[in-house]
DNA sequence: ATTATCTATAGATCTATAGATAATGC
DNA sequence: ATTATCTATAGATCTATAGATAATGC
């Protein structure tokens, strides 16, 4: 039953992808180890040739997780600007990010958990979340530098809060509203 | 063993402030029924006397949270505009906010829980920030309505965020600085 | 007599580990 | 020979229920 190096990787890649959308999806408690492992095409004893222990995955899968999310954040970025802007904040602030926690961001998701968890997952929800807050910095309008940090921040809590309202809320109505409002702060920080 | 109908209620209340602690503490699947009833003074077998499932409770300990939590801050918009927002926004973005989650917002330790959860906890939570959305819509600077509303709940996803950002990053430092950054755009809305 | 709470347990999970198996890689 | 994965299981949970107990309230 051994496999190749190459399979071996191959194999805990996929258990982090596979753990990356189910944790998102159904919260850190909502998925067992073996039907990860089931998910991921492997038994459930071999999880642990991997990894320590679940949480130890859920670090992982958050730190890919949010990597991913800021390595799209930084194309958009790109553009620079107000479109940069436009654009991170049309599609974080939309129906189809609140509609697929499973690939969406961590943060919103998992955070309530990892406040919860150890150290490791706590870093990895730290990098991430620096990782959007630094690109959020860049795009904001203004001169001065310790105005635009605060911009940012603020403005990223609000995309994480507007994304767990719309998701809990059981009113699709004000659900809309609540990221419409965000995305619109967004683009007229001026009120 | 049976107890007078006076208890019976004293019990169940007990049972609900009890949970609405140990949930907002813990989350959902953090306190089992059994731990719980231990934490309010009973045992595990009378849980279902008193109600239906677990998650039913979570709905009724949710409500009974936010409630309270709307009553509060009703009472600081009494002081009515700025002041009120400020001792609002003050109260809410603290580090002692922070610290206790156990005593603190449920939206912030439960949105992501309950949004995977059934429509009783989720109706409970959406009536419980409604009242606290409303709260704010009447504090709001400005003349125009529909200003207003839209000022509010972006406001209020924003502080949302921040209390959940400010627990899960492991950055004390970053941590004060995202509740900064949104008290200040309370207070500044201008930026 | 009724019933709120108790003890005890069913049945289904959960994480983690032990030891067997079989294919890789020296 | 090494080792990645497998099957099987230990031991500890979990929610929910059944039936016993004992105090209330008719």
């Amino acid at each position: 039953m051994k496999v190749s190096r190459e399979q071996v990787a191959l194999n805990r890649q996929r258990i982090v992808e596979t753990a990356a959308r189910l944790f998102r999806e159904k919260g850190y408690d909502g998925i067992g180890v073996a039907d990860l492992m089931k998910s991921a095409g492997l038994t459930h004893g071999g999880f642990y040739g991997h990894f320590d222990s679940k949480e130890d995955l859920l670090a992982e899968a958050t730190a890919h997780a949010l990597k991913k999310s800021v390595e799209r954040w930084e194309g958009y970025a790109a553009k620079g600007g107000d479109a940069a802007l436009t654009t991170i904040g049309g599609n974080y602030l939309s129906a189809e990010h609140r509609d697929h926690p499973e690939l969406g961001c961590s943060v919103t998701t998992l955070g309530a958990d990892i406040s919860r968890l150890g150290a490791k997952a706590r870093h990895a929800l730290t990098e991430g979340a620096c990782g959007q807050m630094a690109v959020l910095e860049k795009l904001m309008p203004g001169e001065d530098a310790a105005d635009k940090r605060k911009q940012a921040l603020a403005t990223y809590a609000a995309m994480v809060g507007a994304i767990m309202l719309a998701r809990a809320v059981d009113d699709e109505a004000l659900s809309l509203e609540i990221l419409q409002a965000v995305r619109q702060s967004l683009a007229d920080p001026l009120g």
